[in-house]
DNA sequence: ACTGTATATACTTTATATAGTATATATTTA
DNA sequence: TAAATATATACTATATAAAGTATATACAGT
């Protein structure tokens, strides 16, 4: 993958955020939606165009796509998510909240049952 | 400045380039689209809006227009640049290869009396 | 003042990306 | 089989960026 693809695909600011999620483990659209507070078609379009580069994979659960970063993440992303993730800057600090409230969300669905896919309460756990 | 703006600005391979090339030191607008090979007007113009973006400066010196980073250098950037010359992909090999010919170009106009203003022959050494 | 060289800007065309609305598909549940 | 939910796609409108051509500016040397 060239590098200033991986470039064009950061430089927006909610496909970084949304890097910066399922960094942390896989996600459903519909919470990925909840978290960054985004239409749904806006969602779905950058999911799948992401899809398209090779950065992430989905799979079906009932009526759930779940999606992950491919393994093993470009490295490219991976230096740039730490990096951010340290930096002070209205983006980072965004990124920061993006990871309390998945935290939080998850949290919230292993507590109902079926609302969500196994897969995706089971990794709690950060980078 | 906002990181999705930088990631912008890098996305595009030939403004890396530059950016890359300043990152050794300073250069005028000729010699650098003598080791880019690109028409004058897309150099110009590419300089000039990273000029506005705040990442470089410029003066003047005789009818030579020399550009550098700012001091200090954004970040962002210095972490990216550093993680490409390490890595293994067209865009980094590229990025070595123009240092490479900076180094020859500066060898050569330093021997050739007012081919270059001195500030940019002065900086040879390379990060 | 006139010429040549280096660089910048204006203007136009063309390409690319984004956003919005509506609709389609896949799956589950009743 | 019908209804509900989650997600994707098609189509259109709009905004943004890039490329090209021509022209302008700034300075140096004659």
């Amino acid at each position: 993958m060239e590098a200033s693809e991986i470039y064009k695909c950061i430089a927006d600011p909610q496909r970084l955020r949304i890097l910066n999620l399922l960094e942390a483990g896989p996600l459903c659209v519909c919470h990925m939606q909840e978290i960054l507070e985004v239409p749904q078609v806006k969602m779905s379009k950058q999911l799948s165009s992401m899809k398209q580069l090779g950065l992430l994979k989905a799979h079906r659960e009932g009526t759930w796509m779940i999606y992950k970063l491919v393994d093993p993440v470009e490295g490219l992303i991976t230096a740039n998510l730490c990096y951010l993730r340290e930096a002070a800057c209205a983006e980072c600090n965004q990124l920061q909240r993006d990871l309390t409230k998945r935290e939080k969300l998850i949290l919230k669905v292993t507590k109902i049952e079926n609302d969500c896919p196994q897969e995706v309460y089971q990794q709690i756990t950060c980078c």
